[in-house]
RNA sequence: GGAGGUGUGGCCGAGUGGUCAAAGGCAGCAGACUGUAAAUCUGCCGGGCAACGCCCUACGGUGGUUCAAAUCCAUCCACCUCCA
């Protein structure tokens, strides 16, 4: 077997640090790094993923693309999924319990995983494993001795258990469990580096203490930080709404990239692009002298981004696109056309094209002026459209839009 | 086993007999403005009706009291706290 050849130890530190939150220790992984090179091992660097979250967005790819970077320096990078921890529910940053998967529901998102992990990571080199692998094993006798090398008022060191003891919310004793089995997944791999979102660091770090216990040398614990959303407050999830999926479509990506605040934009070019941090700093400079418009700025982010997740010119058709639906007032090439009667007032048209949900709404809308005909405002909401022979383009607000055949 | 509390619109949260389609906040939608689906300001924000008004449904479920109930009573359900 050929022994791996690895970039120098500065070089790789400098990739993995960026946008890292905690690195424990800097100098425990460059000893690390160091021995690497020398031998030719490449590190085993472990990722865990709770099986429960099949919808990828870009929060995750945060921490994907941190796993991309130690594979792309030659190490291996092992993709764990939590199929048995998974049952149990990670009780990290929870205020109540989670509810507890089963067996088939874990499998069914298993696949889902797989799918969307392999846009960002490399199938070739990524190790995929499942830790009922050897947690199954485990055994209550390995649980209980498991469970004998820590202790409750370290566990209760945590501010989450902390916070729901006090406030008398109920802490099931599975849940303190989780902790030990995630450090013990770190003993049975052998990991030499846990990745894992910054929410993650106190588990991570049980993995540590375990691994001492046990006399093996103790993982590098390195996180990265939760993006913020689209809202610009919160972080990114499915559940609030302010994300964007792996897989949605190109001009979604671009568009919503496009509604987050500028502010945000800079921890999104630094968490989620491969842009050179020093380039990131100079464009932030030229924003701020007003050389460069934010939303030039924005642009070149939502097409990189969009290009990542499709192609380039899937990323230069959305932002043509985009700038002919807002900058100009424009109908997107894909909308949809439909056909009407010319009996047949405003609002129930709106409601029957779904572009109003009711028609109560239908009618507020064009009270409000939201509603354009051929790019004229309409004001009767009762009004039916007359028979012709060219379809009319109807527009409420900036992004809804159908053309409609009237015969 | 006992005592008590809570349940309001997508979410949070006021409201203790009529003036309640229900304050306020968030989210959402729209308009203005703009380089943006940013920011800011303003308006809307249960449904039906050719409609600045009329009607229907709604405050955990059911059934009552009353001219009138989110508000009072009974009962059921759910969640929570305390005592044993």
């Amino acid at each position: 077997m050929n022994q791996a050849s690895f970039p120098p130890v500065d070089e790789q530190v400098a990739l993995l640090e960026r946008g890292a939150v905690d690195l424990i220790d800097t100098e425990q992984l460059r000893e690390k790094l160091q021995r690497s090179i020398k031998t030719g091992t490449p590190l085993t660097v472990k990722t865990g993923f709770d099986p429960s979250a099949p919808d990828l967005h870009l929060g995750h790819s945060v921490l994907l693309r941190k796993m991309k970077h130690f594979q792309d320096l030659g190490h291996r990078v092992i993709f764990l999924i939590g199929s048995f921890t998974g049952m149990i529910g990670d009780p990290t940053g929870k205020k109540a319990t989670r509810p507890q998967l089963d067996r088939e529901e874990i499998l069914t998102n298993q696949k889902t995983y797989e799918r969307q992990v392999f846009k960002i990571l490399d199938k070739e080199t990524t190790v995929i494993d499942y830790n009922d692998r050897w947690l199954g094993k485990l055994g209550s006798d390995g649980l209980v001795k498991l469970a004998g090398r820590y202790t409750l008022a370290r566990m209760m060191e945590r501010d989450d258990f902390r916070k729901r003891f006090r406030d008398n919310q109920p802490i099931s004793i599975h849940e303190l469990l989780y902790p030990l089995l995630q450090g013990y997944d770190s003993i049975a791999l052998q990991a030499d580096v846990e990745l894992g979102g910054t929410d993650q660091l106190v588990n991570l770090l049980v993995g540590r203490d375990l691994m001492k216990e046990q006399g093996m040398e103790p993982q590098v614990v390195l996180t990265v930080p939760l993006l913020v959303g689209l809202d610009g407050v919160e972080k990114m999830s499915k559940s609030t709404g302010n994300a964007i999926g792996l897989e949605e479509e190109p001009t979604e990506i671009f568009g919503k990239t496009m509604s987050i605040p500028d502010d945000l934009m800079w921890d999104w070019y630094l968490l989620l692009t491969d842009t050179p941090e020093d380039e990131i700093e100079e464009k932030r400079r030229q924003v701020a002298a007003g050389d460069l418009t934010a939303k030039a700025a924005k642009q070149q982010l939502a097409r990189r981004l969009t290009a990542r997740y499709h192609s380039d010119s899937d990323a230069q058709y959305a932002l043509e696109e985009f700038e002919r639906v807002f900058a100009q007032g424009g109908a997107p090439d894909d909308t949809a056309t439909m056909a009407a009667r010319p009996d047949e007032p405003l609002t129930k048209l709106l409601v029957r094209t779904k572009l109003a949900t009711s028609n109560k709404e239908a009618h507020r809308l064009v009270t409000q002026g939201a509603v354009s005909i051929d790019g004229e405002r309409a004001s009767d909401p009762f009004a039916p459209l007359e028979s012709r022979s060219a379809p009319y383009l109807i527009k409420v607000g900036k992004r809804r839009f159908v053309r409609l055949e009237v015969s």
